[in-house]
DNA sequence: AACCGATATCGTAATATCCGATATCGTGAA
DNA sequence: TTCACGATATCGGATATTACGATATCGGTT
């Protein structure tokens, strides 16, 4: 069964990829401004938290997206230890493709199924994250 | 909700690494380990199929499996293109360990849970996998 | 002032992933 | 039969991912 949840995370992973070639960006940095598209601004460690993976990773992860003007880094007032990301204008635009592009796979993907199913999911997917 | 998905796969993901540390395994060897643990001997092409990547990404799994003695590579009776993976006793072995592993998460996790939430959770999963 | 923990980055290494090319093999058409 | 084409796996090379240890800076505590 956690087979199933690996296959389902990587036939959605190629979907998302396939959707967002324009964007040209990989799978980490899709996630990253995916996590982000809210607009609120997160140190590394959140966005770490966040998306599952250790500040070391996201460093050139970031570094990547800062070069492609997607993210600045800025200092957090208060603290000068941490790194402030946030959406540039170009960010927030392909945050929002992004943000659309998970939305027409789940309408396309699950359009057929009973709101009670999408619950029942819903709950199980959240246990395994506690779990976690 | 994809991203929940996501999220939920790298936490069981770790719950899993975290389990099987006395194996040595990477999470490709193990996923690969995994799909195998019904004792059929697999193709190449079938098990990157079943794993959801390219025969290219799995000839340096295999490679490692096979030099750590955990499976065998064999010519398929009337189709010597195919190369057919099967596993060896202490790849069996490895497999079964595996099994026990994701069940125990699994009854951890989902134990609270309705019949009907997990129902819902397999639905959902499954749509997804058919859209890929 | 001195220490300890937090924070992010850097250096380095192992792994993952795949594209194009290659070698081999099976199959259907000429 | 022969030959062209598709299937199969591997190899070479490229990029990405991930993270451990070390480092530098900084905040809070004593």
């Amino acid at each position: 069964m956690l087979l199933a949840l690996q296959r389902a995370t990587h036939a959605t992973l190629q979907l998302i990829a396939a959707d967002l070639v324009d964007l040209d960006l990989t799978a980490s940095e899709i996630n990253a401004l995916a996590n982000l598209a809210d607009g609120e601004s997160r140190t590394v460690s959140q966005l770490g938290a966040a998306v599952g993976v250790k500040p070391t990773t996201l460093t050139s992860v970031l570094d990547r997206l800062e070069r492609r003007g997607h993210i600045t880094r800025g200092v957090r007032a208060g603290d000068r230890r941490s790194v402030l990301i946030e959406l540039t204008d170009s960010g927030r635009e392909a945050a929002a493709v992004i943000t659309r592009s998970l939305a027409d796979i789940e309408r396309r993907a699950l359009g057929a199924l009973s709101v009670e199913a999408i619950a029942g999911f819903h709950s199980v997917v959240s246990a395994l994250i506690r779990e976690g």
